[in-house]
DNA sequence: ATACATGCAAACTGTTTGCACGAAG
DNA sequence: CTTCGTGCAAACAGTTTGCATGTAT
């Protein structure tokens, strides 16, 4: 199952992370990991907190704001802000690179792949010396939908 | 004067915005449209404030938030979230369209350009019906100075 | 046994809101 | 004269921090 294996790979890369930087390997730290890696979209800090209470796992906000903070270094994670003011964070291991459209009118956030955009790392981080580690790409407008209205 | 053009062609745009949405056209606003675009960086709202309280502006903050809004509504300038928590501005009219590297050790942001990102507009918005009006692009990563540590 | 991590609540910070006053139309 | 915009301060929301307790090492 592809799902078992990510989880299995994540918690591994999270292990290693952790040692590496001589951090404790809590239970809450593998529970919020756990959590996050058990859906695919985007969340916020809120939405995990209650999703967390729902299955009865007991962490406060703080310790989920340290873990995510540890999952962002260690690669696991990825921070959004898409402008409503709320941040949001996405897995980021095995989930096919993307990026983000995000609707003016209506607030809707449409993912879209494009693979020229690593050529262009490229070549930026070829001419310029900056060792690029990730990427963030937003495109504003009107989604179909909205431009029917 | 080149600059001088552009203040004055920023301050008509506005006016025909505030006229065809039926705005009121106040000094604060002005005011706050000429300070914005006296200067070429990101700034945010704080030093804003400060600077307008140099020059003896007297503008409460809370009208720097309402018109800050109506300029990003009249494609004048564009929200930043570069993820040190703090919203970010910055002008757009008559200046070289580009996007940003952000170095996740030193927080440097450092501006670059490169014009296949038009071309993957083009071409995403050609196959999805998304009509895209503006992008934001941020490479994370490390700087060269950083680099060399 | 010794820090480090957690939970909780209080503190903090950036932004929004409500209201009375002032000014644009 | 009417209504919208402003200034001010209070309210708010998301995040961070301090401290006592618990626990991984």
């Amino acid at each position: 199952m592809e799902t078992q294996n990510t989880s299995e790979m994540v918690k591994d890369i999270f292990t290693g992370y952790l040692e590496n930087k001589g951090y404790r390997k809590t239970p809450e730290r593998y529970a919020i990991v756990d959590t996050i890696y058990s859906h695919n979209g985007h969340f916020d800090v809120e939405s995990l907190y209650a999703q967390m209470k729902n299955r009865n796992y007991r962490v406060s906000r703080a310790t989920i704001y340290n873990t995510i903070d540890l999952m962002a270094d260690a690669k696991l994670l990825i921070k959004h802000q898409f402008g409503d003011g709320i941040t949001q964070f996405e897995r980021v291991y095995n989930y096919k690179q993307h990026d983000h459209m995000i609707c003016t009118q209506c607030g809707k956030v449409i993912e879209f792949f494009d693979d020229r955009i690593e050529d262009i790392k490229q070549s930026i981080s070829d001419s310029t010396g900056f060792q690029i580690d990730s990427h963030v790409v937003y495109f504003h407008g009107i989604c179909k939908e909205c431009n029917k209205k």
